[in-house]
DNA sequence: GTCTATACATCGATAGAC
DNA sequence: GTCTATCGATGTATAGAC
C-alpha cells in the first residue's frame, strides 16, 4: 500500500480502527481525527466526505483479506489439500480480524452490489473466471475425487463454520463451556474440527 | 406478549422495525416516532430513553427466537431426530428474521454479558441446566450414538452453517451462482445439505 | 396521554487565516 | 497542508399547555 503522505496514512489507520469497531453509523469524524492526531477539517481535505472515507476503508479491507486468502491456494492441489489450505488461510486471516468480518457482515446489507464487484475484481486479478472455491468443487466432483455434493451448499458450509465462531465470540464465551478464542491451540483445533466434519461426518464407522 | 396500551404496542412494533434494520447507532427516535404515527415526546414518555427502548427490543427478540426454537425439541428424541428438529426449527425461525440475526451478531459485541444472561434465563425456563445442544451431544457420545466428536465444535458447526447463508445473503446472491433464498424449496434443501454433511461428510463410500 | 415548542449537544462539512 | 472558528442540520431529551 502506497500513500501520498504520512498524514494520509495516519488518517486511514485511524479511520480503519474506528469504522471497523463502530460501523458506518456509529463512527464519528471527530473520533477519527482525534485518533489520527489531526483536526476534522483535514479529514475533509483529504477525503471529501465521511462516505468517501468509509468506502475507501471498506474496499481496502476486502482486497487485503481476499489477497491473503487466495495467494496461497492452488488449483493443482488435490481437493483435500485445496480445502485444507483454504480453511487454514481463512481462519488465519479471520482470527486477528474478528472486527473486519463483523463489520463486513453488518455493512454488506447496504453495499452488496459494490462489494460483489470488489470480489470479482479480486477473483479476476488472480485469473479466476468466477468463485474459485465453487470452481474447484465442481472439478473435484467431475474428477470423482468426492461424491456429488452441491457446490453451493459446500461453500456455505465451509464459510459458515469458519466465520461464525469469530463473529459470535463474545457471546459464545458465555454460552459454550470451554470456548476460548485466545487459547494458543484454538486455530488448529478449529481447523481440524471443520475438516474432520467435512470428511467424516459424525457417523460411527460402518454405520 | 401483553401491552399496557395500544400506543405502547405501536411504539414497540415501530422500534423493532427500525432498530433491526439500522442497529442501535443508525436508528433515529424521529424515524421510530414517524413509523408509529406519534411524536418523539411520546416515545420518551413510554420509554425514558433510546437506550431503554433499545434494550427492550433486543431482549424481546432474543426470547422470541429462543422460545420458538426450543419449544419443539425434546431430550427424549434420538440424536438424529434431535439434530434434525433443531436444524429445522432454527432455519425456520431464522428465515423470516434475517435482520434479527444480523442485528444480534452486530450488537452482541457491546452487550455480550447481558445477552448471555437472557440466554440462560431462557434455558432455565425450559428446565435446562445449561446449553441444551451441548448437553444433548454429550449424552449422545456417552450412549454411543455417535463417535466422540467435540461437543463445542459440533455446536459451532451447526450454528455456523445455519446462520451464515441468511446473514450474508445479499452478497452471496452475487458471488455464489444459483444462490437464491426466495426459492420455495430453499429451506428444505439447505436443511438436507447440513444434516447430510453432518452425517456423511463428503467422503466417497468406503474410501 | 398526547401534543408543540424548544433546549442543548453534536453531527458532517466548509470558510478563511496562515 | 494545517489550523480555528463556525455554519446549518439533526441528534436525544424535556418543559409545559391541553
Amino acid at each position: 500500500m502506497e500513500f501520498n503522505s504520512e498524514t494520509e496514512r495516519k488518517i486511514l489507520e485511524a479511520a480503519r480502527t474506528v469504522f471497523l469497531k463502530k460501523g458506518h453509523d456509529g463512527a464519528r469524524m471527530q473520533e477519527i481525527a482525534d485518533l489520527a492526531g489531526i483536526n476534522k477539517a483535514l479529514l475533509h481535505y483529504y477525503f471529501r466526505s465521511k462516505e468517501k472515507l468509509f468506502r475507501t476503508i471498506f474496499r481496502q479491507e476486502i482486497f487485503l483479506m481476499l489477497d491473503n486468502i487466495f495467494s496461497s491456494i492452488s488449483d493443482s492441489d488435490t481437493f483435500y489439500t485445496f480445502t485444507q489450505k483454504f480453511v487454514h488461510e481463512y481462519l488465519k486471516n479471520i482470527s486477528p480480524r474478528r472486527n473486519v468480518m463483523r463489520f463486513i457482515l453488518w455493512e454488506l446489507e447496504n453495499s452488496a452490489d459494490e462489494l460483489a464487484n470488489w470480489f470479482f475484481e479480486a477473483f479476476q486479478k488472480r485469473g479466476f473466471s468466477g468463485n474459485p472455491v465453487i470452481l474447484r468443487v465442481e472439478k473435484a466432483i467431475k474428477d470423482g475425487e468426492i461424491r456429488a455434493v452441491d457446490p453451493q451448499n459446500f461453500v456455505l458450509n465451509l464459510l459458515g463454520m469458519s466465520v461464525f465462531p469469530f463473529v459470535a465470540a463474545p457471546l459464545l464465551k458465555y454460552i459454550i463451556p470451554g470456548f476460548d478464542l485466545s487459547r494458543p491451540t484454538y486455530l488448529e483445533e478449529r481447523e481440524k474440527a471443520i475438516l474432520d466434519l467435512i470428511w467424516q461426518g459424525i457417523k460411527k464407522e460402518s454405520q
